[in-house]
RNA sequence: GCGCCCGUAGCUCAAUUGGAUAGAGCAUCUGACUACGGAUCAGAAGGUUUGGGGUUCGAAUCCCUACGGGCGUGCCA
């Protein structure tokens, strides 16, 4: 199935080698066929003219009249001008008949696999042993989840890997918590706040009191020297913390494919620094070893260099300190090559917030020093803010947990299911109010532009009203709902739809967007355009619903409409799915 | 100090990466229930895109500048 933009596009290529005399002008990469943002204006519009009119030396709505008839009669659409230069396409609701046939015959919704598939690691979630995921784990996690499932439906393979951290000088403190004041009754009942609990004791004693910190540095020192009993009490701590993390990444339908930690690199890092040495990239500086500068960037884009008092100074990635032990660069280096040599990867995504930005450049360059090519991504992401809109962070006594975030959204739609769907059995009101309340977290974080800091607001996190998972759960509700209404069998029909009324026309209109709006998603890693669409679709239907009954109408009409409902209903769920929100048949 | 990011409706966010009259949701106001599920729909109101200059057919978007905020800036991750 080709998309409507492609057809244009060829279309209009072959308009503009006849206005041109055959060829092309040079350098015409402006010129683009796009969805009109206003339907005043059509379904789509160019800017060919308007574009390529200064470089050939002509008005713009001179030569966009040209192209309107070299473009002649379109079989599927008219074309016009209007404004400063554009042409506007018009795609005859026929043809849109025909798509609908076409999308409804077609398991991926029209939507095309990508011509060479690649081999993705995509690093994502990454919590902490023995601290739980809190509200800022949510936006690596969920922008996460949904770029795999994007690019696995793409075609591509793809490769999940929870890189969790399982080694740091945390341990020290919980060593020596978990040795004299655990609590091990609660250790059973709740083992990552357990241990929770005992990493914030600690660390309010180590504050207090300067000879506890010498101790815990002591146990972390005997940790690292491979002391066995410090050794079991460690793999303990990230069994239990495991084992609570999937509870959590189940009830999110979030999975990996490995769980490689921090601590899975460490016997690959002392040879990773000689190497390093050895091949002249990192040197010895101040008693630690560094990668700086080789000078290949201009200084301005250099990451190793920063300015100071008009002088470029230096500022290296320090890959092991003056005491001997490695960082988290080096870690980070261990994992590129791993990922690279052990999957094969040819592409690597950090979902990791945007602070880390200057870190991933270096890291990436040093892989450039090496010699080692790939497309490797920092898929970075804003901060999320407190009300007073400073980062919000987690003090002590203000941590607010994704496990709390998760139980407050359920609750709430269990309150609304209760509510509106009284006679639901038991269960299934606890399934759909899991699908709503996890689905308005998801929702509410993937409809946002990764890149924006954002206020942490339950309301609106928590929200099941307006532009929300549930209102587009809903739409697909009332549409299974027909359904089930419906005498006698559906049978897709052979004939194009017919599509008279307005908010027919629109409704498959946007339909036959999904096949362009779901790669354009990954282009950027930009989840919420999906998320933007789902909205716009869900709107499209409820606006039809409203206007046009489907059961009460006459057989053809009825049958094209029933079409519209299928093929709205496909669409939404697999949109959803894509998004990782689950859609219940009833709600 | 320097570098990067940001400032859009009362509030929270979009804006197809330079396109036409800047769009949604919440809140406010007016309508629509003899209901294919009202978790809905139709509509109104709300803007000098922080201020000022520039670039061009065209700017929230690019450049300069002032103000305001965030992050980063050699041994945390």
């Amino acid at each position: 199935m080709t998309t409507i933009p492609t057809l244009l596009a060829d279309q209009l290529t072959r308009a503009l080698k006849e206005v041109f005399g055959g060829e092309m002008p040079e350098n015409s990469s402006g010129v683009s066929v796009s969805a009109a943002q206003d339907l005043r204006f059509g379904d789509y519009q160019s800017n060919a003219a308007m574009v390529l009119a200064k470089k050939v030396g002509s008005n713009p709505r001179e030569l966009a009249t040209k192209v309107v008839e070299a473009l002649g009669d379109m079989s599927f659409a008219t074309a016009e001008i209007a404004g400063p230069g554009f042409i506007n396409f018009r795609v005859k609701p026929e043809y849109y008949g025909e798509c609908m046939n076409e999308m409804l015959k077609d398991d991926r919704l029209g939507v095309p696999r990508v011509k060479t598939p690649k081999r993705i690691v995509i690093d994502f979630s990454a919590p902490n042993v023995a601290k739980p995921m809190h509200v800022g784990h949510i936006r690596s996690t969920i922008i996460g989840d949904t770029l795999a499932r994007l690019a696995r439906f793409m075609g591509h393979t793809v490769i999940t890997d929870n890189h969790i951290g399982d080694w740091g000088t945390q341990f020290g403190m919980i060593l020596w918590g978990w040795k004299n004041i655990l609590d091990r009754e609660n250790l059973e009942k709740d083992p990552i706040n357990a241990l929770l609990d005992v990493y914030k004791e600690v660390n309010k004693r180590c504050k207090e009191q300067p000879h506890t910190l010498e101790d815990c540095k002591a146990e972390l020192v005997k940790l690292q020297g491979g002391d066995e009993e410090n050794l079991t009490i460690w793999r303990r701590c990230i069994e239990v913390t495991q084992e609570g993390l999937k509870k959590i990444y189940d009830r999110l339908d979030i999975h990996f494919d490995v769980w490689l930690g921090e601590s899975f690199y460490n016997e690959s890092l002392p040879g990773l620094v000689e190497s390093l040495i050895n091949s002249g990239i990192a040197r010895e500086s101040e008693g630690a070893v560094c990668v700086f500068s080789d000078g290949f960037h201009k200084p301005q884009n250099d990451p190793f260099l920063v300015s100071k008092d008009g002088e470029w100074q230096p500022v290296p990635a320090i890959i092991r300190k003056a005491d001997g032990a490695f960082l988290y660069a080096t870690t980070d280096l261990a994992t590129l090559d791993y990922r690279i040599r052990h999957f094969h990867a040819d592409s690597i995504w950090y979902v990791v917030g945007a602070p880390q930005e200057k870190h991933f450049k270096q890291i990436f360059d040093i892989q450039r020093m090496r010699g080692i090519s790939g497309d490797f991504r920092h898929v970075a992401f804003g901060s999320i803010l407190g009300k007073d809109k400073r980062p919000f962070k987690t003090r002590d006594g203000e941590t607010v947990s994704l496990q709390d975030v998760i139980d407050e959204a359920v609750q709430r739609a269990t309150r609304v299911v209760c509510e509106k769907s009284p006679d639901m059995p038991d269960d299934e009101k606890k399934l759909v109010a899991e699908a709503v309340g996890i689905g308005a977290i998801k929702f509410a974080e993937l409809s946002q532009n990764r890149l924006s800091d954002y206020v942490f607001d339950w309301d609106k996190m928590l929200s099941l009203s307006g532009d929300t998972a549930p209102y587009l759960q809903n739409s697909y509700v009332r549409i299974r709902s027909i359904f089930r209404k419906l005498d006698g069998e559906f049978s897709l029909p052979e004939l194009p739809l017919q599509l008279r009324d307005a908010a027919e026309i629109h409704l498959a209109r946007t339909l036959v967007r999904f096949s362009e709006i779901v790669p354009s998603t990954l282009d950027d890693c930009r989840p919420n355009i999906l998320a933007a669409y789902l909205h716009d679709l869900a709107r499209a239907f409820h606006s039809f619903y409203e206007a046009c009954p489907v059961l009460r109408s006459d057989a053809t009409v009825r049958d094209s409409r029933l079409a519209l409902c299928e093929l709205t209903a496909r669409v939404l769920h697999l949109g959803m799915d894509l998004l990782g929100i689950h859609v219940p048949e009833r709600m």
